[in-house]
DNA sequence: ATAAAGTATATGGTTACCGTATAGTCAAGA
DNA sequence: TCTTGACTATACGGTAACCATATACTTTAT
C-alpha cells in the first residue's frame, strides 16, 4: 500500500498482526516499532505500512534473529547490507530444514524401535533373519580401564553429534563372540551406531543372518542371567552363536523412571546346528 | 549401550551433550534428568543410557515441547501414548517445515524488492515491459470513510495471514485509472497481495504490458508531486495512461527511520500515442 | 601433602513476552 | 450533553530456559 493516512489502534493493529497488545506496547518500549502517530493522551496509532514492517520483522524472528538485532538491521543498515544479511540467513534457513528433516527421521525411527519392543514379552525369545546393517563404531574399549571407556564413549557421542550421524538410532555395545562365550558380558568391544548409508569410511557390517533378539529389564547387573536364559533357549531350539552379541537400550515413556525400568534389546548371531 | 556401570562427571556429560553445566543442574532442579548417582557431597554422575535420554529430550525440545511437557511424557507415558504423541508430533513438524520454506520464499522475494528499488534513482522514471500478475484483493475502498478503510484493510491483512498467502510480496494499493486521471490519488480502489499462483478464486489480474514505473519518497502527502511529474514525462516521451495504477510499499533499512525514508513503487499501465 | 582443576549452591540477569490491577479515555446512544 | 461501556495506558509482577558470577568445597594428579 503506497500512502495513507488512515490509523489503527493498538488493539486493531494487534489483531491484524495476530499478536497481543502487550506485544505492541513491547516493541514500542524497546524503539523497535514504534506507533506511526502518538496522541497527547499516549495513545497509539499504527499505519498500513507498519503492518508490512511487522510481517518483516516477524520473519527476521522465525529466522533466529534477536530483537534488538532486528532493530538494528532495520534502523541502521544500507539496502546493500539488508540484501547480504537476508542472503546469509537464507542460508541459515536452508541448514534448519535441514536439520528439522534429519529430527523427523529420527522421531520415525524411535517409533519404530518402540513399536518393536511393545510386541515382546520379556523372557520370550525368538530367532529373527535381519538384513545388513552399517555402524560407525567407537575406539575399542576391549579390557579398559572405567577412565578409558568413559572417554571413548565420551569422544564417541561426542563425535556422532557432530557429525550428525546420530539419526534417532540408540548407540548400542558390541560384544565380540568370545567374551559371550566367556560369560564376560560386561566387557564391550566397541560402541556402535546405525547409520543408514554404506558410503562413510570404516563402517562396521553388521552380517546380515539370523539374530536371536531377546529383551532384558531392568539393571546391568543382572544382565548375564537374560544371556543364560538366552542359551538355554538356544540350545533347546537347536541353534548355536556363531557371532557377536549387539545391545541396544531402548528409550519409551518410563525410561526417566530409572534403572528398574531401562530396558535392553539383544541380539546375537546364530546359525542352526 | 545396553548396560554399564561408568559414569561421567557433570562437566563430562555437559560436553558430551554439547551443553553447559547449568543446563544440567536445571534439569536435575526440575526433575526433568536426575543424576543416575549423587554421591555423598551432591556431586553428580550420568550414565551412558542418560546420554540417550538427553538426546530424547533434545529431540522433543526441538519439535516445540516445553521442559514440563517433556517431563510428563518421559515418566508417565506408556509405551502406546509415546508412539501416539510421537506421531503427532512428526505431522506438526511437517507443517513447520512447510512454513519454513514459505518464509524462505519470503526472503527470495524480499531480496529481490530491495534489489529493484535499488536501481533507481529517484525522480528517475522508465517504461518497462511487465508480465502478468496475480492479485487477491480486499473489498472496495472506493470514495469510502477512514473507518469503513480501517475496517477493510484489517480484514484483508488478516485474511492474508491466515490463508498464508503472504509470501513477502508487500501489500499494494489499486488506483484506478479514472481517479489518476483526476488527481484524486489517495483514493484507493482496493488493496492487493500479489500472488504465485493463478489457481485461486476471484484473482484480480494485472495486464501484461508496458508500465512506467517510478519511485516515490517521503510522506504521503506529496505523492501528487510524484504522479505529476510522471505525467510530465510520459508526455514527453510519447506515452499515455491506459490502465491502473499500482503502488507498492518497499521494505528497507531505513523504513522504520520514519516517514520521510518510506518508499512507494509506482507502476502505471501506459501505450504509446 | 599440596596445588590445580573441577564441583556445588546461591543469587541475579537475560529475552520476549503474558497477566492483572488501576486509572484514565473514547465513542455511541439517550 | 451526559453517561455508559468498551477501549487504552502504565505499572508491577511473573514465566521459561537458561547464562554468569561469586564463594566455598571436593577431587585428582603430582
Amino acid at each position: 500500500m503506497g500512502s495513507t493516512q488512515k490509523l489503527f489502534s493498538t488493539g486493531e493493529f494487534a489483531y491484524l498482526c495476530g499478536v497481543k497488545k502487550q506485544t505492541l506496547f513491547h516493541y514500542d518500549d524497546i524503539g523497535l516499532l514504534n506507533p506511526a502517530y502518538k496522541n497527547e493522551n499516549g495513545y497509539r496509532y499504527y499505519s498500513v505500512q507498519q503492518a508490512e514492517i511487522f510481517s518483516v520483522i516477524e520473519m527476521l524472528k522465525e529466522i533466529g534473529m534477536s530483537l534488538a538485532e532486528i532493530k538494528d538491521f532495520l534502523h541502521f543498515q544500507t539496502p546493500e547490507e539488508t540484501i547480504a544479511l537476508l542472503t546469509e540467513k537464507e542460508a541459515m534457513m536452508e541448514k534448519k530444514i535441514e536439520n528439522m528433516k534429519r529430527t523427523q527421521q529420527m522421531i520415525q525411527n524411535k517409533k519404530k524401535h518402540i513399536a518393536e519392543a511393545l510386541q515382546f514379552n520379556f523372557d520370550c525369545f525368538s530367532i529373527e533373519k535381519m538384513g545388513i546393517e552399517y555402524f560407525v563404531l567407537s575406539e575399542s574399549t576391549l579390557n579398559c580401564s572405567d577412565k578409558e571407556f568413559s572417554s571413548s564413549i565420551m569422544s564417541f557421542i561426542k563425535y556422532t553429534k557432530e557429525e550428525e550421524l546420530d539419526t534417532g538410532y540408540p548407540i548400542g555395545g558390541l560384544i565380540r563372540q568370545e567374551q559371550v562365550e566367556n560369560e564376560d558380558y560386561l566387557n564391550y568391544s566397541h560402541a556402535y551406531m546405525r547409520v543408514d548409508r554404506s558410503d562413510l569410511p570404516n563402517l562396521f557390517i553388521k552380517k546380515a543372518g539370523k539374530y536371536v533378539v531377546g529383551y532384558h529389564k531392568g539393571s546391568y547387573v543382572t544382565i548375564h542371567e537374560t544371556y543364560k536364559k538366552m542359551k538355554t533357549y538356544l540350545h533347546t531350539e537347536g541353534y548355536r552363536i556363531c557371532g557377536d552379541s549387539f545391545e541396544e537400550y531402548v528409550i519409551d515413556g518410563a525410561s526417566a523412571g530409572g534403572e528398574n525400568n531401562y530396558v535392553t534389546k539383544i541380539m546375537i548371531l546364530v546359525e542352526e546346528k
